[in-house]
DNA sequence: CAATCTCTACGTATTACTACCTAGAATAGA
DNA sequence: TCTATTCTAGGTAGTAATACGTAGAGATTG
């Protein structure tokens, strides 16, 4: 327990942690391998979400570090309760889900990051030190399950559009809301090649509008917003 | 600067580190810092993206702490560069720009991690081991411009476009891909009333052909692909 | 070398969109 | 209640896009 009035770390305050899960094994391992850290205290444990709350409002803990699956209350539900209740206490999901949905729901309810329970202790103190001064934290497979489809996105297949590269690059400049004759002067060609091209994707897209074509650009990362 | 065949970290290896930055200041400024750190070795510089890739296929650092803002080849499509051709390299973006949308595009083009200048070097070897270790790393600012909306993302905010509903209501319609005379079929009124709509938006927005509208609305969510 | 594909370009007619107006009815706000 | 806004609708003209053709030059390939 903290003591008062004599010399604690000087320049750098402990961080002080509420650690959360319901199994006392866990608890007990984790809170020992903290405790061996300078800069970081335990100040409290809790089997649920409901214990964490109320914990934390009396503990006032700078980081909850918490696992989602509890009985009583899982870290969801905690998570918003802390984030409308308790809202300076950086919450710090553990988990050994390494399921997309989880992750994302987890920063929707506040949660300041999330590790997997496959980190070394190493990593989970550096996590710690991020959240607690206002950063966010994924470990390696937790960043790589919330931004696969993120960064994937970016140019993922190329699908066979069955345009040749010089319907796509119309395609393209159409869908930038270029008008035919922007296009002509951008690509050099006629204004009627232009349009012949058009013609040609819009039958080879099955698509009738120029509306059309700017979604179908977009959609098919021929252009991005 | 760095020497060779003596004893360096045993256990841990040392994360080679190649600093990009225009400003010879600021890259002499970290260089310094992060030399003073053991486990963390600066293996090279470069001043801009075109080299910094020419100097990682020659290097193979492990991290590139890099700013987006750079002459000649910037951030975003060096980190693009990166991605495709070296990928091992972990690229750490180090910028003073927190908009969301820069951090957005970041990670898309394959970033580990952005952190902002603003931040303390002991975060910022923090961040270099987090992405190291194929973590994500957002210090407190980029993680807070790039999860507001996410965490309110329930409703993905609608700005205010300063088109009326009705007109909202065409604008989508036609975005969707639908001609004037569908819209006014959709609507129940005149093709003539969806005319003045559609005049009325495009002044409003300042926006002249049909394909830019569509990305309009694309942008602003008024639809989705 | 003939067949195919791609890119280029034009003709003609029709339809859609744009620009720039006016204007009435309904509604919301000061 | 007066006013501004919104939604409705139209006139007139010009510009752009579409539909449906044809067709030559150049590259690719079986």
């Amino acid at each position: 327990m903290p003591h008062i009035g004599t010399q604690d770390n000087p320049a750098v305050s402990t961080i002080r942690i509420l650690l959360v899960d319901d199994h006392p094994l866990v608890l007990e391992g984790i809170s020992a391998r903290l405790e061996s850290e300078p800069g970081i205290e335990v100040i409290g444990q809790a089997n649920n979400g409901q214990q964490a709350l109320e914990k934390a409002a009396e503990l006032k803990p700078d980081v909850v570090l918490m696992d989602i699956s509890m009985p009583v209350m899982n870290g969801l539900e905690a998570a918003e309760h802390f984030k409308n209740d308790q809202p300076e206490a950086r919450v710090l999901i553990l988990s050994m889900h390494e399921n997309r949905e989880y992750i994302v729901k987890m920063i929707q309810s506040g949660a300041a990051g999330y590790v997997l329970k496959d980190v070394s202790s190493d990593e989970l103190i550096r996590a710690i030190q991020t959240v607690h001064q206002g950063g966010t934290y994924f470990s390696a497979g937790a960043s790589e399950a919330l931004f696969s489809e993120f960064s994937k996105s970016d140019q993922p297949e190329k699908p066979d559009t069955g345009l040749t590269k010089r319907e796509e690059m119309v395609l393209k400049l159409i869908a930038e809301g270029k008008v035919n004759k922007e296009v002509a002067r951008a690509l050099d060609i006629s204004v009627r090649t232009v349009e012949t091209h058009r013609q040609n994707i819009k039958q080879k897209l099955n698509i009738q509008t120029a509306a059309g074509l700017t979604k179908y650009a977009l959609e098919h990362n021929l252009i991005s917003l």
